[in-house]
DNA sequence: GTCTATACATCGATAGAC
DNA sequence: GTCTATCGATGTATAGAC
């Protein structure tokens, strides 16, 4: 039963989980400098000095590989989000939390594409690196509601705003700030209608 | 001269320019069933009868068969824009023009990606495909200015918005309404916000 | 367990006959 | 314009050495 068991202290799971790692980083270097979906296996293994067949020691295929990385983007991405130093003020707790992530997926379009938008056919997270995704969002739904959005409708509205922003951004003028530098404004725009709604609601009933 | 010029209503190249179009026609077919980035050559060209090299009498690359579907695609966009039905209220035109945007998008997952996202590595449209692009822009910011928003700024925010709600229902509700249904409440948000804007600015001076 | 070596099917693209 | 033949590269997979 003990050897069939993950023991992440067993130094040869250890050094096995240390190189695939390793594989996952070269495998961003290359989406990087030519797109994540121009990946070559054999271009792979030799940036970690391996030969190609070697890599399916680490990864059961291409798409494992894939969710590999789409795994680790989420986790550094929720690093990220965890760090952001903590505020009273719900609003702003929001602005930040939008802030954030909005300059996480601007760092690097390959991130951006893999973690954000579907650009591999056949690309289904697992699971298990899925549920870091959710993550990222339910955090996020967490603060709208501390800033009294709660009403998902509004929720869904605030996501696709800060999406939208993003993607204009990526595709339109990557690099510069022409849309994303109304995230703010807009982020309290929809905090303040989602308010507005609330009152009317509430007088209607 | 005459020789080397396009001549459309010379018979040959009506001809070409016919199987081209039913080339293009088969391919959305297969990018339809299979996604755009999955189209394969040898099955295009055996759904028009073809070998697979016989397509490059008719396409100078894969991504030049992306540029014809790309161009195809805004063009068909545009008839459909250009057929709406006129108002004298410029919000409903607004809101008409990002209704029918919209459902045009999410008719169809394939067109979607490659209108509106960038799915294949290496595909830059050309200028021709993009100037028809641009073309669609262009009219939305005309009737954006007839109802009021005038702000450059303002007008980013407003197709950034509509982007993301399209972008958030294909990827997580195809089919479905959940962000869809927002969009005229948005559009008069952010109509509202320009027009609250624009008193500011004049108030400041 | 991890590696080398190799085979296989498929892909986009090109050359040259007709 | 359409074909056959072929190229180089890719992702996938297996056999077998150590």
């Amino acid at each position: 039963m003990s050897t069939s068991t993950v023991d992440s202290t067993d130094p040869r799971t250890r050094r096995h989980e240390a190189k695939r790692a390793r594989i996952v980083a070269a495998a961003w270097e290359l989406a990087r400098r030519d797109g994540v979906g121009a990946i070559s296996l054999r271009e792979l293994a030799a940036a970690v000095e391996l030969r190609q067949p070697s890599l399916y020691a680490y990864f059961a295929s291409k798409l494992d590989l894939y969710d590999a990385m789409f795994h680790e983007g989420n986790s550094r991405l929720l690093e990220r989000l965890d760090a952001l130093p903590p505020t009273d003020d719900a609003r702003e707790a929001v602005k930040r939390y939008a802030r954030a992530f909005t300059e996480f997926a601007l760092e690097d379009p390959a991130r951006c594409a893999l973690l954000l938008q579907r650009p591999i056919p056949g690309f289904e997270p697992t699971a298990d690196s899925y549920a870091v995704a959710q993550q990222v969002v339910a955090c996020f739904v967490e603060r709208l509601h501390a800033a009294g959005m709660v009403d998902p409708g509004d929720v869904d509205c605030m996501t696709a705003m800060v999406g939208g922003l993003i993607d204009a951004q990526q595709s339109n003028d990557p690099g510069g700030d022409r849309w994303v530098r109304h995230l703010d404004r807009l982020v309290e725009l929809h905090l303040d209608d989602a308010q507005r709604q609330r009152h009317h609601r509430q007088e209607g009933q």
